[in-house]
DNA sequence: GTAATCTTACTCGGATAGATTTTGTCCGAGTGGGAACGG
DNA sequence: CCGTTCCCACTCGGACAAAATCTATCCGAGTAAGATTAC
């Protein structure tokens, strides 16, 4: 079980588009250079977020991309499912129906035991991670922050 | 973010372990035909859970597989960590520090604030599948279910 | 009849190919801004 | 000076290879049980 690299990417991506005025942009191009990243690579991860109804692009001259909807609306879940898909990560096959140990229909009518138990931790963790939303990552960054990191950005000098 | 899929054969073997009598065994070929599983496949991945401690072999015949503790001692997620590994899925490699908007080090002092969150969820998911061991897992079977499973994984009639 | 020995079949364990998913790169379609031009 | 038109550079979006991980398979080392043989 482990998360792709870009995931680190894209909530550091969207922690720094929460910071931006609303109505500007950041391309992808500037993204990548903020964090030294592949350029291409990121450009195509960040459709993924695209995808998941987490950011909107803008194409053409001072196009890229800004946040879909207000950042206390953004949670950390909605990001991470955005880029990492929503399927969970432990998925029943049926096992307990096949092979010479094949349980009989009558027993199998509720779910199989041991793929509850996963479901629920699933839950536990996307709970955990829908608490915090994007503003409630910006707001325990230092004062001053967010500016820099506009400036920063853009490449403002 | 994706457990293998022998993540639910060695649940279900282990739960099928723990219903044996206590000093017998169970081959990984038996196990491989009361689940119907790629015999060689499940011997391989066996040996991730007696390396992490779950179970322990012995060889020659009559050997075969045994919980290495009590079943009210193994919980879940020593299974689910013996097999996937114990690295957790997000892995931060501080981006934050690297490229135009590198932060000085003196904001570096505390972990990244994001990383916190995932490392937060999870623990949570961590915690729920500590939170029951193999033999809550028997007690939930229907009555006569252990009986039934010994009988049809040794191969009596 | 008993004990020691030997053979034999059965077990796990690790090393070796194939398949599937993830990562990285590239080029094309579309768009908005800016310059040029005419009124 | 102002409005219109045209061009162009910049943007995202999806299609195409390379790497890593998971799955599946095989064969070898070791062992315990059982049969055999000598006493």
């Amino acid at each position: 079980m482990k998360l792709p690299v870009s995931t680190e990417w894209l909530l550091h991506c969207a922690t720094s588009l929460a910071q931006l005025e609303p109505g500007t942009t950041a391309s992808a191009a500037q993204l990548a250079q903020y964090y030294d990243l592949p350029p291409s690579s990121l450009a195509k991860q960040l459709q993924a977020l695209v995808r998941g109804g987490v950011l909107s692009a803008s194409t053409g001259p001072g196009g890229g991309f800004r946040l879909a909807r207000p950042a206390p609306e953004i949670t950390l879940l909605m990001i991470v499912e955005a880029v990492d898909g929503f399927s969970p990560p432990y998925e029943c096959r049926e096992i307990r129906q096949r092979g010479r140990g094949a349980l009989p229909a009558e027993e199998c009518r509720a779910p199989c035991v041991l793929a509850r138990r996963m479901a629920l931790a699933h839950e536990a963790w996307r709970s955990s991670l829908a608490e915090t939303s994007l503003a409630d990552i910006v707001a325990e960054l230092p004062p001053g922050a967010p500016s820099r990191t506009r400036r920063r950005l853009t490449g403002a000098p």
